[in-house]
DNA sequence: TAATATCAGATGTTAAAACATACTTTAAGT
DNA sequence: ACTTAAAGTATGTTTTAACATCTGATATTA
């Protein structure tokens, strides 16, 4: 269905604005058709995201590290490693080298969810499987070059 | 710079996979440069959503017929609509033809504040703005071909 | 028309995010 | 070395979202 329908919206003033007003509604069609991979493994999207930063980690990282490579920069990264430690998934630990940092790694129980939810990637590319090969190169460098502004 | 570069992944399994990375990653960098023009009101993105909707609307409309038109359909509606009405932005009356519902109109307090806020407009685009006319059409059409799937 | 189902909205509760502040450790400046 | 500033994280508080339940109004069916 059109952005219009959808949205009962008849015309957009510009086409730049019909691009903000496209990601917003892209963003929130697509979380909620990703919502139900997670709440199979009943896990957030940010604890996801986290785990996921942790296994591609070759070192343990600390809590800001791990804030600035997440799709979403949340203050609250902290307690969402809180969150991860009290499942078991990931554990932390004072660094050596500097105190006021925290070492986190991911446990082996955190590899085994990842590797059941890896089985799912091939679904969630579904998601976006309306775009050819190549229409989904396109959208990437758009959205590259759109955010190259600053 | 480059999706890879800021979430130090170097490389991503699919184009499809990227392109599902990629929205959530340029919704949170936009919805962090939007956050401004809302603050500066203070008012949410979703209370200024309403407020749009309302002022688009030929007649009153329903809590319901407003999530429908919503870019991301709360369930907490009615909440919001209480949070304008607090501010005077909307009012509510329970409809005369089915005591079920309300009508919702805006006040000439809200619609003074979108007229504010519609000088920002211009502004907003510019979050856009590293498009030319003819990239921002391909992302339109690139992502309404993507959500037509379901 | 009586009984039941459905719809719209309000409200209660729980979980998460947003914001601010405090605490400890390290770095910098004198 | 002492003072001050900054970094990194933890914690307290407030707001918002998510989920479930409840109430009253309309629709449906026997």
């Amino acid at each position: 269905m059109s952005l219009e329908k959808d949205i009962n919206q008849t015309k957009f003033r510009t086409e730049h604005q019909k691009v903000i007003i496209n990601i917003i509604y892209t963003y929130n069609w697509m979380n909620e058709r990703l919502k139900s991979f997670f709440e199979k493994e009943d896990i957030t999207q940010q604890q996801f995201n986290i785990l996921r930063i942790l296994r591609g980690a070759v070192t343990p990282i600390s809590t800001s590290q791990i804030r600035e490579r997440m799709l979403d920069k949340m203050s609250d990264t902290s307690r969402i490693v809180d969150r991860l430690i009290t499942k078991s998934l990931v554990k932390k630990i004072i660094c050596s080298g500097d105190k006021r940092m925290v070492d986190v790694t991911i446990t082996p129980k955190g590899r085994k969810l990842l590797e059941k939810l890896d089985a799912f990637e091939l679904t969630m590319d579904a998601v976006a499987g309306a775009l050819t090969e190549a229409d989904a190169k396109n959208v990437n460098k758009l959205l590259d070059k759109m955010r190259l502004s600053s």
